[in-house]
DNA sequence: GTCTATAATCAGATAGAC
DNA sequence: GTCTATCTGATTATAGAC
């Protein structure tokens, strides 16, 4: 029957989505955690529990694993910014996605790779998805920025591209990880702490 | 005769330091360009000029190359140190030193090493020259720090610790090198806008 | 698609002659 | 100490049976 024919074949593309995730997630964790470098393919197969070739299978390259792994942080940044609104002041705005990404990345879900790497970024670029997220991301951003400078929130010496790139750069911050290795502080606190650094500075306010 | 062996033995060793200093500064060049885990020793050796074998008698490790690395950095930043004088308000201490730590890495000097390598950091924590130079910068950065929070320049809401992390941060901070490569900017310009992000933050100022 | 087994390559380190 | 040649192990990727 046509029926139970297109519910088998639904269900099998659903096993197979449900395996390309679990493995994105091991991925996700593992770049966290180690870095694109350190992570082995063999690691990954290990962690999702299939054997090195059947990953091949769903994926041609390390690269493209990381490349996966990027799409999705990218799919959950972009949700993030579905919740903002633009009735929001911009700066406030601003201030939520960078808090957001460095809760990400004190959570252990920041993946992150070396920004050096030749034939990896050329993967990254290859790919659509990652791309037009990471220009939305940037244009929603940008927009921000120059409305929190016209509006007289932002400082209106530097250029839009240095602060966002300055926001961006929260995102791997050493700072966030060394004050979570000393434990003297929650989660909360250094996110809390290195938002200020960031918006505020280090200097003390005059006002 | 006692002075010609004396001369001998001393010219051969300089030969030595010479040829460790050509090592030591290839490796610091390329640790600057690629990092640690795209550093390869035959790399090394090449840019050198010697055979991959004769390095390892010099230094018995990769690990141990960076380290000397590292050590080579440590000097010149507490050479630098030596430079500035404790009558110098401390906040203005804290930003030469900012400043110069980025114009070495804005230079492609400053070697970057993988903060997550444990057999790279054994390695260096059993380098004693290396731990004792990091305690001493960071001895006086703290006072200097310190001191800025006493006499109001620096912000008494965050903890020393956290802005010392800071200001190490910026020897490795992607946004020089992102702004670099925008080539919109001279060094000097990218210097002085992530030292105004640093100390100012990206908010506007209220006086 | 998943597996075992293996190819192919690369990089850190060493042997041994000079 | 320097060299050539080699070893060793790790890692990405694939072949081929089921």
């Amino acid at each position: 029957m046509a029926t139970s024919v297109a519910t088998r074949i639904s269900f099998k593309a659903q096993m197979l989505q449900v395996r390309e995730d679990a493995i994105i997630h091991a991925v996700n964790r593992l770049l966290a955690e180690k870095g694109f470098d350190a992570m082995t393919v063999d690691e990954v197969a290990a962690t999702v529990g299939i054997a090195k070739a059947s990953l091949y299978k769903h994926f041609p390259s390390k690269e493209d694993l990381a490349a996966a792994a990027m799409v999705r942080v990218m799919r959950r940044a972009q949700d993030f910014f579905a919740s903002l609104s633009d009735q929001t002041p911009p700066q406030d705005n601003l201030r939520a996605v960078v808090r957001w990404t460095m809760q990400v990345e004190l959570a252990g879900d920041m993946p992150s790779l070396p920004s050096q790497n030749s034939s990896l970024r050329a993967t990254l670029m290859a790919n659509k998805e990652y791309m037009d997220g990471l220009f939305e991301v940037s244009d929603r951003l940008g927009a921000w920025i120059e409305a929190a400078q016209a509006n007289g929130s932002i400082s209106k010496v530097l250029p839009p591209i240095a602060v966002l790139y300055t926001l961006y750069a929260r995102a791997c911050d050493p700072v966030l990880e060394f004050l979570q290795m000393g434990g003297q502080h929650s989660d909360d606190e250094i996110v809390e702490l290195v938002l200020s650094t960031c918006f505020d500075g280090i200097n003390a306010r005059s006002g």
